[in-house]
DNA sequence: GATACTTACTTTCTGAAAGAAAGTAAGTAC
DNA sequence: GTACTTACTTTCTTTCAGAAAGTAAGTATC
């Protein structure tokens, strides 16, 4: 897209800078701001004025000698208002409602189905709503609504087009959502969120380039680029799991599911997992899950190191496509899975060793489950703050 | 990296927009400028008084009648600037004079060593001297040098980190020659460039994004999103080479020479028909080129189709890790072995179907080998322009 | 062929933002 | 207590974009 620009823009273009400094690197003084950012004083102290007014950023009050007058410290606003996230899982909902510093003030779980209706919908709504009653620190608004849901999205449009497990189907939930509560809302797919969440709570915090992988009921990647979610041209990109293992995997259909999650998503680790003990012929749950496997590697269990090494090798092959093409700065394993990122995470450097050209930093999420709805409040300040950045100056 | 902005910058971006849509649609009156880029036309009128000053722009004297006072059109003023454009490839070097449009002035082929050197810097001296020895049309002045070089480069600083087949080892190349030939120098990675070219000139000109699958000597991915070459976080984006094709290709080095493109690329084709005839003992030149190879198949001959078919694979692997991982909108295949793409294409498309949640176009590149001496007109054109552009306005 | 209408520029003036420069505040060093 | 240093503040200028009104140069209609 092509846009032009006029005067209100080069404001919103030094506003996003200064409140992502104040957020990264506060408390820090108006002058430093200026010195930082090359922006001279007179303009930091009108933007720091505005972002004052509107609560983003305090003066907290403290100050710092150097020499000469001190400086008066400020901060980002964290605790002046909320934001609702929701995971929407394959199996559960997960809602919070967290200050923009991402601290937790409520949280929600709850199972599809727990409350004996079947429409997703208004199991969402019960959730929201539990969300909203509950107590909030004197004066601290809702910023807004941000929704994680596993499928299609578009995030423009804020419209769900596909998400198989909730038999969704271009369900306008962003404007559903909006009536129903009057707040700003906005729908994003919950990978891409979860490394949104990444990038502004997690280890990685920051980094210029990070892909998520997340490895639960399937295998996504999302992509967040110079602090923006890389969508695709048809909001596909970093869906991994339909990366074909190998060449024999091509010339199939893989339809809802793909190639690679089939083997090394959860499920797929379950699966593999029962498929050796039948034919070890070894007695068997029929609800072993990928934790029990992970859990009886620890123990050293023959055939569960067995499914653990073949998992180590797809998910290396994943990251060699993800350090291969993307290149990223840090790579998160996150997902259900990565719960067991111990088991992983050493054996396949070894794996990747010279594989490819460079590899990223690989790291455990250290936000597990509560990525996505960190990410939300990263979507909701940006897409609230109207957040700009320039693209190049090459 | 994060930018502040002050009013220049504000002209520079409608600048480029208006520039960019003057050169992709031009003819274009001012009108129409304005009411595409929703810029006034007291802006328009001094912005393309400003691009007709530099020779940028041209009236081009037509009108066209609309009921009113006719518009007067403008297009991009092509000939009055040449860029210089040098593709170094593993076996030769490649060079041109051009002018802004993509029309080749002058044309240099030379393998290495053919003037007896084996100094590689001397002899692309000897290239470049040649080239701006080329007669011009009259006034036409060079905006600039831009060189692709096979390996790893960094574009800011104008340095070949990394050339294995020049053996250049962080050779500060723009320094170089800019002090040589007084002309602004622009380095990037060849594959890179020729991405860059498809983007400009190509048939896929224009597209939101685009990687440009190379396959040679080695294979190797350009990726161009938004107008942009995405370099990754160590410059090595794209190096989709190093891609194991499957999990055993695992816990190995690979140093200069990657897992597929040991086996897909040009020089991989090649060894997999002289293998293949080995065994079946059959006659085999030692100098059998992957050109021979799609030849014999075209002909029907059985262990040449055998070859493609395997290739047709491995080529469909790489392209499904593009399409799963970066979803862009066009895939162009380029390289020498993009001769033959009318052998890969369908069958590609084949094996494809279903694999992928969604596959891009997949084209052959129309502009061959000139793609990266078209990708350095592009380059010279942005960098010499200060082109920028605006990230999001999410 | 004169009048009305339409569209495309042009000119003039206003307003938004950033920055330079000079002024003020509030400390430390001696 | 004086000099110096650093951090804000205020005032004024510059750079741009855009609104509005004016002019140019056609077509449509009678």
């Amino acid at each position: 897209m092509r846009y032009s620009a006029s005067a209100g823009l080069i404001r919103r273009l030094n506003r996003s800078a200064i409140l992502d400094l104040v957020r990264e690197q506060g408390p820090i003084a108006r002058s430093a701001i200026g010195r930082q950012l090359n922006i001279s004083l007179p303009t930091v102290m009108r933007i720091i004025d505005d972002l004052i007014e509107v609560e983003l950023v305090k003066d907290c009050g403290d100050t710092e000698a150097s020499g000469g007058r001190p400086r008066s410290l400020l901060e980002f606003n964290a605790s002046a208002s909320a934001v609702v996230g929701i995971d929407l899982g394959g199996t559960k909902m997960f809602g919070t409602v967290a200050d923009l510093g991402g601290n937790v003030q409520e949280e929600v779980y709850v199972s599809w189905g727990e409350d004996g209706s079947n429409d997703n919908l208004k199991q969402l709504y019960h959730l929201i709503d539990r969300l909203l009653a509950a107590p909030r620190p004197a004066g601290q608004r809702i910023r807004g609504i941000g929704v994680g849901a596993p499928g299609i999205t578009r995030y423009e449009e804020g419209i769900v087009s596909w998400a198989p497990s909730l038999k969704w189907r271009d369900l306008p939930l962003k404007r559903i959502l909006t009536e129903r509560y009057g707040l700003p809302v906005f729908v994003e797919n919950d990978v891409n969120l979860a490394a949104l969440g990444e990038y502004g709570f997690g280890t990685a915090k920051g980094a210029a380039s990070l892909v998520c992988l997340a490895i639960g009921t399937g295998i996504g990647a999302g992509i967040v680029i110079d602090r923006k979610i890389y969508r695709g041209h048809k909001q596909s990109a970093g869906e991994i799991g339909y990366l074909p293992p190998d060449v024999s995997f091509l010339g199939r259909h893989y339809a809802g599911f793909g190639a690679l999650e089939s083997i090394a998503s959860g499920t797929g680790v379950a699966r593999r997992a029962r498929k050796l003990l039948q034919e070890l012929e070894l007695p068997c749950q029929d609800d072993l899950s990928s934790e029990d496997v992970f859990n009886a590697a620890r123990l050293g269990t023959g055939w569960a190191t067995q499914v653990v090494a073949e998992t180590v090798d797809y998910l290396s092959f994943a990251v060699a496509a993800i350090s291969a093409l993307i290149d990223p700065e840090v790579i998160v394993l996150g997902g259900g899975v990565a719960r067991s990122a111990d088991l992983l995470i050493p054996p396949m450097l070894k794996r990747l060793e010279g594989v490819v050209p460079s590899l990223p930093r690989l790291i455990q999420s250290t936000l597990g489950f509560r990525a996505a709805v960190m990410g939300a409040i990263m979507m909701v300040l940006d897409a609230t703050t109207e957040h700009v950045s320039i693209e190049r100056l090459s």
